[in-house]
RNA sequence: GGGCGAUUAGCUCAGCGGGAGAGCGCUGCCUUCACACGGCAGAGGUCACUGGUUCGAUCCCAGUAUCGCCCA
């Protein structure tokens, strides 16, 4: 073995292994429980990134303890096609080449993006598999795969015939980029600081304005009336009257509507239906027309007069300087407010009257919110439940449709001849009414349509498949709260709607990794992303898992260090040279897979096992609690601190002894290291893999190993003591840069005495000679140390000198008088004696004792000292 | 405007009713037969502020300040 850990040849062996061996698939443990996990389809034309590595390291932890645990365990892997982005990629490809989609037509078009899928689309796949997912790929899916695609057309004609999906003209947001319409949640509000125009609307016989204020005096070409708050005294005479509206010249009235915020800016608004949801619902109150000004370019329409084929925002600066000039420009005042982007190209987005699909998700929202409310599904942590549940009850019916090439076109036929709209599972040739002139829809649906549909249809639903059976509902969902409304929330609602259940039993929610430096979320759309797959060639995938998982409290964002790397990397190398001096230079090896706890332990083995125990179980408990930053937080040290250090040390010790002692100690040894490298494969799989290959009998792989399951030991009671004077010795020596090759008797005082293994360790771990001791009379010229109930004199005759020893105690006594009168507060309250618990009063009292025994054996020694 | 979260060591963060923890960084010593990517030891904190509840508050409650996120 190399004297230090190269991840990158490693890597790339097991993953190999693992993948032809069968190991991923939920097979390998026939008569398992079933435990699955979809994975949150990555976008095909994605590349891995940060939060792609710790969302995929979550799952993975999870299902990888749960198959070593026997669970038959499916992480069911896949992508989504990814509508926009897709198509996005493509067109820039084309664009490249001078041509557009339209060049190519809608047919040769989707053609070209299967051919680039075909040639690019397993970037992202490969990459998991750099990290080390032990994803089935026997199982992986395309949510634009055949059978998605059945499912989704299901989904689409049954929710149509319940009445639950519908086309009507809205209010949508339209991007001009991307040239579709996007769902309320596609759309990102940023703060913006903008202006608040304040204009005169005259009214038509000559008594004066109505001033309305407007951050978009662009829309007043499509104003069809000005609103006031009915309760609003300004303006009670107003109501009913006609005004002019400038520049167009058209006679509009003003209307009393409830919607009006009295607050806002004058008080009186400008309504245009056709580009505001607010004015939409007042103008349908109201009877009003809807004039479309801006069309799907972003410019002014013919409707806009004047102003005919002008941007959207030059036409606002053009607007603003004619109303100057004709003094209706009351004033203009800086304001800031939210402005609407494409959460694809950023790009301003238009809120757009159009005919679109809609599903109506009013009597879907409530058995997801059951769901939530009774248990079923659970979140962990607990608090976003109540995120989700405000989110729920303020839905807005979901804006499907999409004018895109790239995706599930509608399937939705409309007859020319009657005006009929045909909606059915098979293509349509013919109309009722007899012609057979049909058109079917030119849009396609949103992406999320197919991704909520993800957990039932990657099983094989709507067939009644074995695989449903067995794996539906899932188990647990791993995914980001970013999100939890795009994808959880539909997930829960068309999951409950078409299969009666619940799509999954626990969600588990993490933060966004995040940049230490800018605090940005990191994707690459941002730019700022680091590179996940240079990361891993730099340090290793288990150094980059395991360094983002240490860092992922429950539900906060992760800040991402190098630092951290550097660290996980060197734990890495911590743990190769720690199972590399067990087998080669303690001589342990084939250890048995699972089993082969000592029968007759020593007492440094019953120590380390029963340690071993205790860690396992706290392991456990946090891991079932998804506390995996805890759980392999205390992992870390157990392994680094206690095993392979203060065992580690013990063990060399103990292989001069006799053969008995030595053979319990190579056994535990071998069991606890193994015991080790199981509770870390989750999270670092290569690394452990490998070093088990080094160790174990041959007969096992890691990754199907048992879950460790620690027999029960007894610690002798003496560690505590060996542990305390042994540091004692080592502060000693360090306070006083006494060389470890300088001679140091030390007398050790007990009440009750202590074994032979005790005095050799203290040897072995110090340098000191320790040996049993009546306690020196007078005590002065021995330093003094003690740990649990065990006193130690260390004679101090040229070893320092006596004025650092006198300060060093000092320091210790006065740190024993703050304690002692900290206690003695405490216990003269009589309160504290009443009411706080029993024990907690009792430890005090022990504390205090201890204290002040301490403190006179310390005063006396320095008294002596003088 | 509404909601959520954060504020703890120089840095990045855990902890969350009974004497403050980790990693990195820093200081000293150690090239001892795994690892110098290491070992041993050490320094470093009014746990944002102000009140309240409690025998007891970094932890619970209220308010304030600053920062971040989500929604309108």
């Amino acid at each position: 073995m190399n004297p230090t850990y190269q991840p990158g040849e490693v890597e790339a062996r097991w993953y190999e292994v693992w993948e032809s061996s069968g190991s991923f698939r939920p097979e390998v443990n026939p008569d398992g429980e079933p435990f699955s996990i979809v994975i949150p389809p990555p976008n095909v034309t994605g590349a891995l990134h940060t939060g792609h590595a710790l969302d995929h390291t979550m799952q993975d932890i999870i299902i990888r303890r749960k198959r070593m645990q026997g669970y038959a365990a499916l992480w069911l892997p896949g992508t989504d096609h990814a509508g926009i982005a897709t198509q996005n990629v493509v067109e820039r490809e084309l664009r490249a080449e001078g041509k557009t989609r339209h060049d190519l037509g809608r047919e040769a078009f989707i053609e070209r993006v299967w051919t680039w899928k075909a040639k690019y689309g397993s970037t992202i796949t490969d990459q998991m598999r750099r990290l080390g997912d032990s994803t089935d790929w026997s199982r992986e899916r395309f949510t634009f795969d055949e059978g998605l695609s059945r499912a989704v057309r299901r989904v689409f004609v049954t929710l149509y015939e319940e009445n639950l999906i519908y086309r009507a003209n809205r209010i949508i947001n339209w991007c001009p980029r991307c040239h579709t319409a996007l769902s309320e949640i596609e759309v990102e509000h940023e703060d913006h600081v903008g202006e608040l125009i304040h204009i005169k609307y005259p009214f038509t016989d000559g008594s004066g304005y109505i001033t309305v204020a407007t951050t978009r005096p662009e829309t007043m070409l499509g104003d069809t009336a000005v609103a006031v708050h009915p309760d609003d005294e300004r303006y009670r005479d107003a109501v009913g009257k006609m005004l002019l509206l400038p520049i167009l010249n058209r006679e509009i009235p003003v209307v009393a509507d409830e919607g009006v915020e009295r607050d806002f800016g004058t008080g009186a608004v400008k309504v245009t239906p056709a580009h505001d949801p607010l004015d939409f619902e007042i103008g349908q109150r109201h009877g009003l027309e809807q004039i479309v000004v801006i069309d799907t370019e972003a410019n002014i329409t013919r409707a806009g007069g004047p102003y005919v084929g002008m941007d959207r925002f030059e036409a606002r600066e053009a607007i603003r300087s004619e109303l100057r000039e004709l003094g209706l420009l009351d004033s203009v005042e800086a304001h800031s407010h939210a402005v609407g982007h494409c959460s694809r190209c950023r790009t301003v987005v238009e809120p757009l009257l159009s005919l679109q699909w809609f599903v109506e998700v009013q009597s879907l929202v409530d058995p997801a919110m059951d769901a939530v409310t009774s248990g079923d599904t659970t979140f962990h942590p607990r608090r976003w439940e109540k995120n989700y549940l405000n989110w729920m009850e303020n839905l807005h019916d979901w804006c499907v449709s999409r004018q895109l090439w790239w995706g599930h076109r509608i399937p939705a036929w409309y007859c020319d001849a009657c005006g009929e709209t045909i909606v059915s599972m098979d293509d349509p040739t013919e109309c009722s009414c007899g012609s057979s002139d049909l058109r079917q829809d030119e849009d396609v649906l949103d992406t999320w349509f197919s991704s909520a549909l993800w957990p039932f249809s990657t099983l094989g639903w709507p067939d009644d498949t074995e695989d449903l059976a067995k794996f539906y509902p899932t188990s647990t969902l791993v995914t980001g709260f970013d999100i939890i409304f795009f994808w959880v929330a539909r997930m829960l609602k068309m999951g409950l709607h078409f299969t009666g259940q619940a799509p999954f039993t626990d969600i588990l929610i993490h933060g966004m990794v995040r940049d230490v430096e800018t605090g940005a979320k990191m994707s690459k759309s941002a730019g700022n992303a680091l590179d996940p797959i240079e990361l891993i060639e730099e340090y290793g995938a288990d150094s980059l898992r395991l360094s983002l998982i240490q860092a992922a409290a429950p539900g906060h964002d992760i800040p991402l260090v190098l630092d951290s790397i550097d660290a996980a990397r060197r734990f890495g190398n911590k743990l190769w040279n720690a199972v590399r001096f067990v087998v080669e230079f303690m001589e342990v090896s084939d250890v048995p897979a699972d089993g082969g706890y000592p029968e007759d332990p020593g007492p440094e083995d019953a120590w380390v096992l029963a340690r071993l125990g205790e860690v396992t179980a706290e392991v456990d408990r946090l891991l079932d609690a998804y506390r995996l930053s805890d759980a392999f937080g205390l992992l870390y040290n157990f392994a680094w601190a206690e095993v392979f250090d203060w065992y580690l040390e013990m063990a060399k010790s103990i292989s001069g002894a006799d053969s008995a002692r030595q053979g319990a100690m190579r056994q535990t040894l071998g069991v606890v290291t193994r015991d080790v490298l199981k509770l870390f494969h989750p999270v670092i799989p290569f690394v452990t893999e490998e070093l088990w290959s080094h160790l174990g009998d041959g007969t096992t792989l890691l990754i199907v190993a048992s879950w460790p399951e620690v027999p029960h030991s007894e610690s002798p009671a003496e560690i505590t003591s060996l542990q305390g004077i042994v540091t004692g010795i080592r502060q000693f020596r360090s306070q006083h840069q006494i060389p470890r090759k300088a001679e140091m008797p030390v007398i050790v005082t007990t009440s009750d005495a202590l074994p032979l293994w005790w005095y050799n360790q203290v040897a072995s771990l110090t340098g000191a000679t320790p040996r049993a001791g009546d306690r020196p009379d007078p005590v002065a010229g021995h330093t003094r140390l003690s740990a649990d109930g065990v006193e130690a004199f260390i004679p101090l005759t040229g070893l320092i000198d006596v004025d650092s020893e006198r300060q060093r105690i000092a320091k210790s006594i006065a740190e024993l008088e703050a304690s002692i009168a900290r206690s003695r507060t405490k216990l003269d309250n009589p309160n504290f004696r009443d009411r706080a618990p029993r024990d907690v009063v009792a430890l005090e009292e022990q504390r205090l004792a201890e204290t002040e025994t301490e403190f006179e054996k310390q005063r006396i020694q320095l008294s002596e000292l003088d």
